[in-house]
DNA sequence: TGCTAAGTTTCATATTTATGAAACATTTGA
DNA sequence: TCAAATGTTTCATAAATATGAAACTTAGCA
């Protein structure tokens, strides 16, 4: 039987064909997939034709009347996605394997760390260098969940990222703590005076912008209600839309202080509306750190003496 | 970094050299696997050679001294084996499309129930191809607990099997009995004479084969407390197993009498020693059989007008 | 010590796959 | 109605992959 001689054919040699399809499908054509694949649109054509001979299914309706999926495309997708996340699992795993090989020390990071004077991290990873002048160190700048689930995911070690809503599975070393205060630009209302910096009312009368995931900075605006009518999900884009002189925004101190020497932003002066962050290196509860990673963690607390162990 | 631009290209084409390292693994060395592969050892060595490469990893040692894993290697099977059983949930999936698709009706059914004369399933086959003359049929012959599995795991549409320890994820439809006797055949102490049959004692003195997976066989063989001593998954292994004249076993009394014919078995006539097994079709209890589905439900039914409908 | 077994490496060949160019088909929108 | 956009098919070429044969290496066993 044809189609079940096909099928044998299957998974070694037509994952590249799903590939394809699986990017002509998000792009949602083939035309649109040129750019996202890097190859040309015979060649797509003639992939997703292949793939639908292969499997003895139609998979879509295309042309210049547009793109559709068909029911069974609809699941070879799903199906796809499956796969490639199963790909992605097997991948994930080599990796593991070669840092654990290699002795590489995967770190992620938030963002605008660096211009902290309480953070000490060039030091710890100086000092960690000196440990362990063989080991490689791999950094990656994410956001707070990409870090958690990172983590959690094997793909990070260490995570550093500002202490929220804990999780069980994760264990916690805080490190050392962030300032944070609202600011406004030029063109804001609030920026030409401080009188009514105290006036809480009217500060909420202003329009916020704030992150848009699970953090301190969610957690704080929504204890203050202050009214976010932008939203971003990184500091850098909350920067910007202070900027703009349309909204107010939480940003860490050592980061705002080039826009404030500038006149860029002013600080708004109000105690109630200023809050903390403790920043806080996150490794996964079980199993246990390896050897280097514990070594880094070391170095992390040596160069962090101020911070205080948790209970 | 070469590391990365190898990985990079990992998934679309090693797969087979994963299943190829595979097989070496399972068959303990490349030798074995050449039988199992039915490729030569020089193409073996070398796919696991480039698999090597490719992943930057020494995955075993080999050769006179032996086989034998390195840890990255076994963790590298074990992974490999997580990807292959994604490969074949794609498969399944694309195979369970395809029956959707082409009004093919697959069903798994015990074997020896042919010869049984309460059962009308060529029947109820031949009602369903009338009422669906396009439908494709496909049949499986396995045993119980690969029935159940597999219908669970939409690998059969309907199974038919003797009932037993009952599934609240499978929903049951009684169709026909079976009575199941002890046979015992020449050369076995119990054959020559009848006198002994009504002793449960002497009965219970005898070697017995049974099947070794849970069934009514297993159910009443332990209610009997009969002395297992080879243990058989198949009816026609029970049988052989009678034949050669050393151990008493139960066997459909269809299936029997063709035996009993030709004098190469005699029935143990104590009505302590014997049972009836109910015969129904499974299909799992949600999502619903399709329409295809049920019509062979509903051929099943009327070919069967003696079975009770359950509560 | 020498033979055998298991595995490695190189060479040559065949097959498969990927790709862009060019020409064509179909549908939509101006 | 015609041009443009999207996709299809064929051709020609290049690259990648798979394979067995042959020669070689290493280790174990008689």
């Amino acid at each position: 039987m044809v189609r079940k001689a096909l099928l044998g054919q299957l998974s070694d040699l037509d994952i590249r064909l799903l590939r394809v399809f699986r990017a002509v499908v998000e792009c949602g054509g083939m035309a649109a997939a040129e750019l996202e694949l890097n190859i040309g649109r015979s060649t797509i054509s003639r992939h997703v034709k292949d793939l639908e001979t292969r499997l003895g299914l139609t998979l879509c309706h295309r042309g210049r009347g547009g793109f559709a999926l068909t029911a069974e495309g609809q699941a070879v997708y799903d199906a796809t996605l499956r796969l490639v996340a199963a790909l992605d699992g097997f991948r994930s795993d080599v990796d593991d394997l070669h840092r654990r090989l290699t002795g590489t020390l995967v770190l992620a990071l938030f963002d605008k760390t660096v211009s902290n004077p309480a953070s000490h991290l060039h030091d710890a990873l100086g000092a960690f260098h000196d440990a362990a002048p063989d080991a490689a160190i791999e950094m990656h700048v994410h956001g707070i969940n990409t870090i958690e689930r990172g983590v959690l995911d094997n793909q990070f070690q260490v995570g550093i990222i500002p202490a929220h809503r804990p999780s069980s599975a994760l264990d916690y070393l805080p490190l050392f703590g962030e300032h944070m205060d609202l600011y406004v630009a030029p063109g804001h209302p609030l920026f030409a005076t401080g009188e009514s910096d105290n006036d809480d009312e009217a500060i909420r009368r202003h329009a916020y912008a704030g992150l848009g995931y699970h953090s301190p900075n969610m957690e704080k605006s929504h204890a203050m209600r202050l009214r976010r009518q932008a939203t971003a999900y990184d500091q850098e884009a909350v920067a910007i839309l202070v900027r703009s002189g349309r909204y107010l925004g939480y940003l860490p101190d050592h980061y705002a202080r080039a826009f404030v020497e500038r006149g860029q932003m002013r600080r708004i002066d109000n105690p109630r509306f200023q809050y903390d962050v403790e920043f806080a290196a996150i490794v996964r509860h079980a199993p246990k750190p390896s050897r280097m990673v514990q070594t880094f963690l070391d170095s992390l607390v040596k160069a962090h003496p101020q911070a205080v162990m948790p209970g």
